[in-house]
DNA sequence: ATGAAAGCGCTAACAC
DNA sequence: GTGTTAGCGCTTTCAT
């Protein structure tokens, strides 16, 4: 269509070629200030007819605004994750501001360096999951001068404000449940992230729990890498063969709960009454298995709903500046592979 | 530690509180030209003590640089995708660039959105899932001056350039080895969406190969929304209801297939001799199902990793600036649900 | 309702 | 090896 071009376009070249002066154009093309319908008409058909894309670097670097909230988030193969930027998307489409995501892949230094880039790019807000971050990092937090909400995880102190559950709680309430349902020989199947420390407080919640009624942890067993589902799976044999007289199994997450639960099935155990399983985290993917695994929801749409209120309600000015530490209360479904509690 | 701020930092604190120039401080934070290790010191523990934080902002615009990589792709919660970004991630990662996700959630006029915002950063290149785009996604494309890289999807003619397999293709090899197989009663299952591209030229391809050999398909059904392993299910409920002879059931993703598998073990059914099955993606997440589903590799990982070299070695200058429009060959996988084909 | 001037924080290009 | 100058393409502010 439009001859080749080297130079992207800027102001000047729509001011030209409508007779406006550049001020009157970047008036039209943002919506600001009084201007006639007949010059908005004759700058909009020129910027459309050249083919114009308003350059955000200079006009953030006048303005002093930039609206990029910056979320990052260790994973997204994790399932969980997805589903947290769904809940942050809601909000922001409503507002002129965008999320941009990095990973951090579970590793500190990995997510400091992530944070300092994205902060060099000067968002009007950062999000990101956990409490557990580099002295550097969390010192380039609190000097960002914006609003900071740590999600997923509440057991710590955030920098500024925070949306999540209690891990250390959830482990705990499952590993209560387990017990009131008269299960006593429990093994814990998890991964190997010594870095996931959300999945560690769950395990010592859940620890705690079976303690208190006199209960040790009868056997576990820890993956990484590779395909959840088959892990799950071979992990569970592994410990129904090392450890027969298992009657629990707590997995810290659904998918290797779902692995572990279709080779049972094979197996031919009684379950829930022989033998219980439990998951984590509410997957709603694997509604369709033969079975439904018993988990604990971890209110991820919700959390990535309220962080992201928080962000728009300070960065903008807008809705209510409503409480910035905020516990939600995951429930436990049963399923059919928790069996009820005993009298 | 530090006190409340405000203003950000700037160059010139750092320069002041170093008590070298600007300009000096700038390269040594850049690493640019030479600077004596004295002063280089100096400087780093002053940015360091400041928490100094440089301005991307300023900097993109004074040196007309932008160290990013626009990438627009349907959706996140696809599976195919996440992997699509480790591709682009890994050969990323060796550069200064970095790659941004816009998503466009299937609907074109959200793509050219997008693809507006980001192009409004003036990324160093863009890479984005199919050929099929608006008319002013199009022109915006041609005219951003930048490397465009559609990937997924071959069967078309890009922009500029392009890296995937044809899905045409595919559905053809797919069909066809269904028909050598002997199966001749087949069944057709996939998502509902017209602007799914890629599924819809599959689609078309397999039933000109059976077409090709005179069969026509025997019973479709279609799903949008919901939890696709459960959808699976009930739609193969749904079809081997309504036409108890179907012998073949080609679902449009492994997701759907698996919860057809699962359905269909549960059954009875005796699998692949009786009635065969088969997916599209080879989803690696899928390992652990009690029988392995076959498929097709989409070559996510692969397409992602060329379309990054593409961009890095045209927007840095490095590297081999190699074949633009690369087709690759995905592999049909029997795994255990296809039977071999007769002689 | 429109325009002119100044400057956002940095870096390219050129001195020294 | 280090400093100076002049913008990058916009928006803010103030004038008209």
């Amino acid at each position: 269509m439009t001859a080749e071009r080297r130079r992207p376009l800027t102001l000047k070249d729509v001011s030209e070629a409508s007779g406006v002066s550049e001020m009157t154009v970047s008036r039209v093309l943002r919506n600001r200030g009084d201007v006639s319908e007949k010059t908005r008409v004759r700058v909009l058909d020129a910027a459309r007819a050249l083919g114009y894309v308003p350059n955000k670097i200079a006009g953030a670097l006048a303005s002093q605004r930039v609206n990029l909230v910056a979320v990052i988030i260790p994973s997204m193969s994790n399932l969980v994750f997805p589903e947290v930027m769904m809940g942050i998307s809601e909000v922001l489409d409503d507002t002129p501001l965008q999320p941009v995501v990095g990973l951090s892949h579970y590793r500190p230094e990995r997510e400091e360096a992530v944070l300092y880039e994205m902060l060099s790019w000067r968002p009007s807000g950062v999000i990101l999951a956990g409490l557990e971050h580099t002295d550097a990092a969390r010192a380039m937090l609190s000097n960002a001068g914006i609003p900071v909400v740590e999600i997923m995880d509440t057991d710590g102190e955030p920098v500024d404000a925070m949306v999540g559950i209690s891990h250390r709680r959830a482990g705990r309430a499952m590993g209560e449940e387990i017990v009131k349902s008269g299960y006593r020989r429990v093994a814990f199947l998890g991964t190997k992230m010594p870095l996931d420390h959300r999945a560690r407080k769950r395990f010592e919640g859940f620890t705690q729990a079976l303690a208190k009624a006199g209960i040790e942890i009868a056997d576990q067993e820890f993956y990484a890498g590779g395909s959840a589902l088959l892990k799950g799976r071979e992990m569970t044999e592994t410990v129904l063969t090392r450890t027969p007289d298992i009657d629990f199994l707590y997995y810290s997450n659904d998918m290797i709960g779902a692995g572990g639960l279709l080779y049972c099935l094979e197996k031919g155990y009684d379950i829930p009454a022989q033998l219980g399983l439990a998951g984590f985290n509410g997957v709603n993917m694997l509604k369709g298995l033969p079975r439904v695994l018993a988990t604990m929801d971890a209110c991820r749409f919700e959390i990535g709903h309220k962080a992201a209120e928080i962000i728009a309600a300070r960065a903008l000015g807008i809705g209510e500046v409503g409480e910035q530490r905020i516990t939600l209360s995951p429930e436990i479904s049963r399923g059919d592979t928790l069996r009820p509690p005993v009298a």
